[in-house]
DNA sequence: TTGACATATTCCGATCTCGGAATATATTGT
DNA sequence: ACAATATATTCCGAGATCGGAATATGTCAA
């Protein structure tokens, strides 16, 4: 086996930073592909493709105007992520929580040794 | 050109899920090499090598202790991800607000022509 | 219908990936 | 010094990446 593809999960789809540039633009409003190539500097295809993507981990929506596509951003698919970094700093929070009782814990036992005493 | 590095930033080190899941583990508390691999069911290189992508990008910290390597978390390297996150999800909701207030305005001006009937 | 415009798709090549196996490097205990 | 233990590194191959160029698809307007 081999890398994961960009399109497989949420995570994967923001690693690259063109792709987030897209997606900011497009949280801001409905954009067609034109326009969104023209604003951030990128050939067209190259940005049909990364929307694309996009589009394929339900980041954006796509809707017809015409000849032109509007793209759209739909931010709660980036939920997953938003949870998993709460999760992780939840679980650091905690372990720290811990060390400190264990200090404390140390320090009663100390005090209990020395009969009050501080120093 | 081509792909982007693991190690070249946060985005793409968290982009493997068994890297998650080593810093998930980390996050509890410091964990030698063995231990994580032990926990995870991966193997040892495998998880030799995930941690040294972690150290890069600066999400986990080594420390010696005899023959081992205890590694322990540093969720503040997860910042970008979170300040990008609600970044997004700010311009979001502003151009929700931008599509109500237009909304209203325009109601307000139905209301105007209409003097005041609702219906 | 034909042409102009907007977007999507395909093909290419250099490069990186990840897992697996083998091996190298450290450190400890005897 | 030597064996045992813990970890890191290297080499490999199948597969996926991204940008670029060329091309295909689709839609409107005259």
């Amino acid at each position: 086996m081999a890398r994961a593809t960009a399109a497989s999960d949420v995570y994967n789809a923001i690693a690259e930073p063109r792709r987030r540039e897209i997606f900011e633009l497009v949280c801001v409003g409905e954009r067609a592909v034109g326009d969104v190539a023209d604003t951030l500097g990128m050939d067209q295809p190259s940005v049909s493709k990364h929307l694309k993507v996009l589009r394929e981990v339900e980041l954006v929506k796509v809707r017809r105007d015409g000849r032109r596509r509007l793209y759209s951003a739909d931010p709660s698919a980036l939920e997953p992520v938003e949870a998993w970094v709460a999760k992780c700093e939840r679980l650091w929070t905690r372990h720290l929580d811990a060390i400190e009782e264990r200090a404390e814990r140390m320090a009663r036992q100390r005090a209990d040794r020395t009969g009050g005493r501080t120093t």
